[in-house]
DNA sequence: TGTACATCAGTGAACGCGCGTTCACTGATGTAC
DNA sequence: TGTACATCAGTGAACGCGCGTTCACTGATGTAC
């Protein structure tokens, strides 16, 4: 058989990327350290670099490990919104607009966890960074209905990662909580406007 | 008199706070040291806490001070755009989103440049941080004709800053002018309706 | 105007600490015969 | 089935370096008489 299931150096490779790519969200690039990666895996830090080349090394690949469980988490979210009668776009955006997104940046997209410090990192680190940007956009852009414009995915995704964040720096408080229930009522107002069957 | 002018270590003060904002912006709350800008402000390291208690002060100071200046700046820049024939909102648009912005985040917008790191700082500068967003906020506002809902400006800051980060951190390509046109043309078409005069 | 002294901004050496990285070693797993 | 050996994942001590912070000192500025 050539799909080989995962040996044991595997599956720890694994464990250590899933506590990073954690860890990386919530703590930003630069508050993510060897040792404590290592320790909250169950490890100590002297055979990280049996796993990852260097640190940077394990940041690109942290990146893109978040990236990859943040889209599949949204999607998810999408469909079983979708299954439940509400627009793709709706269930989107009252995912990635909710309570439970604002409070746990840990768990959530790596975009708004990370944006403002994505273009500081080193090349492979960047590129990452840009391929999970890239990935959410296509996220954002498979709600949408076949008519919208080009550039539609691209403002509603600034929108969703640009209110996350600015609630989140407003701390944890109404004025917080206001931002992201305009930016919500907005953007389904403006993209998801209300069932036109009703009339 | 009481409008004492300053002293000579209150511009020194000065120099490092405007050397400090710059830096701020440029390389994020980690990555500024108070050795290098203590050098950079023509200093030797020592003198530093004579003019802050610790690095934490510093970084609080910074991020007011890189507020001010941004939201100075903005307002000039609407000004101007208004003056020109512009409709305020459009000129705000136009400077936000412009390349110069998009190259320069150290002479720009703290909130673009620092968003997902403020919710990780220290007390004193998240306070800073928060205030600087809610100063930006009033910036957007003041530039809405009085019609508009109370929610606009909160949706409207969010949409800069959002797509100013992903065209950032998409890289120095097209993808990321692509990114700014798009949400340009989106706030504009949304909130800046071409003149009604023409009809 | 000139001298003596106090104040004060800034210097530069030194400190302790944490972090990324290296490396010799250990104990467990797997293979050869 | 059992023994000997090789491979390999992980351990933990040690390293060098940079950074925030401290502190005794210096040289310049300003004040008193």
């Amino acid at each position: 058989m050539d799909t080989a299931q995962p040996g044991r150096k595997q599956l720890t490779h694994d464990r250590i990327l899933d506590t990073a790519a954690a860890a990386l969200r919530g703590g930003g690039f630069d508050g993510i350290g060897v040792a404590d990666i290592m320790k909250r895996s169950g490890l100590t830090h002297g055979g990280f670099y049996a796993h990852f080349p260097s640190r940077e090394a394990l940041l690109a690949e942290a990146m893109e490990r978040a990236g990859q469980d943040s889209c599949e988490r949204l999607r998810a979210a999408v469909h079983a919104g979708h299954r439940k009668g509400h627009s793709r776009l709706r269930a989107l955006v009252d995912h990635y607009l909710s309570e439970a997104h604002l409070q746990a940046p840990e768990a959530g997209c790596p975009v708004a966890a990370l944006a403002s410090e994505m273009p500081r990192q080193g090349q492979a680190v960047q590129q990452a960074a840009a391929d999970g940007v890239a990935a959410l956009v296509r996220v954002v852009k498979d709600t949408l209905p076949a008519g919208q414009s080009a550039g539609a995915a691209a403002v509603i995704t600034g929108q969703l990662v640009g209110a996350l964040q600015l609630a989140r720096a407003l701390g944890d408080n109404a004025a917080g909580r206001r931002h992201l229930g305009a930016a919500r009522r907005f953007l389904l107002e403006q993209f998801d406007p209300p069932q036109p069957a009703g009339r």
